[in-house]
DNA sequence: CCCTCTCTGCTAAAATATTCGCACGCACAG
DNA sequence: CTGTGCGTGCGAATATTTTAGCAGAGAGGG
């Protein structure tokens, strides 16, 4: 069996992050558009270069649309954000899934609405009724 | 006024981004230890050089404690914290809390008290009642 | 048909990051 | 006092990352 490795992301290189993440958010993207949202954004070149190289180490894949290459990533984000989310809960919450809730309740000063809170607070009560 | 930079973090190549990560969990680390925790860890030597370039780069500091270099973040693990959290709720959530919240519920198979999800369900009640 | 624009693949230089060896200082046991 | 173990700082080789230039292909306007 082929040993998984646990977090691919993190063995990329900061450029490779950069440019991941802006996949992820906007969910596929061409090299253009990656550029758009790049601090410092290099050559129009060394982001295809990039791309290609993530490309190859299988990160991202590509379909050919209109002329040009738009990308998308291999692994769900779904997946993908479970991890980060285990690597956050665990450097900087000590592991403890309440603290970690109370931070994020604390930055969205922008607003639950009071139907997501609803929907929150359901959720905890059926994860509760699971004995988990 | 000075341009504060949004993510120190995220300028970080790989193995200082390892080696901060481990110090944030471990609270306080000598380079022995980080050591330790590194996955493929270089030799002592190279673990200290990093260690001195993260401090340089003003991430750490150090005391000096039986003869020893023990290093620690220089910005408070909750502040940073919430940054890293922004970020993936930001790349793989699309801004939504709700739904960051619900794969945070769903990692934590091992098992939430009953305790932790009286206390949870009450900070989303006062988030409520606050009209956030 | 020809010119222009935008894209790709390939290649190589430049910049950074990563690694480690060596010399020196200090504490302590013998 | 002297040798040994452990830690630091410095300097430099090596490896990786990052950048960008150049040639060729295809689409579309005039």
């Amino acid at each position: 069996m082929p040993k998984r490795q646990q977090q691919p992301l993190l063995n990329l290189s900061r450029r490779e992050r950069q440019i991941i993440d802006i996949v992820y958010r906007r969910g596929r993207a061409s090299a253009a558009e990656v550029r758009e949202d790049l601090p410092n954004a290099p050559s129009y070149s060394s982001v295809r270069t990039l791309l290609s190289i993530l490309e190859q180490k299988g990160h991202l894949r590509h379909v050919e649309e209109g002329g040009r290459y738009v990308y998308s990533p291999t692994r769900r984000r779904e997946n993908v954000g479970r991890a980060a989310l285990r690597r956050v809960l665990q450097t900087f919450y000590q592991g403890s899934v309440e603290k970690t809730m109370a931070a994020l309740l604390d930055i969205s000063e922008s607003g639950l609405s009071a139907e997501e809170m609803k929907r929150l607070a359901k959720l905890i009560e059926e994860a509760r009724k699971e004995g988990r």
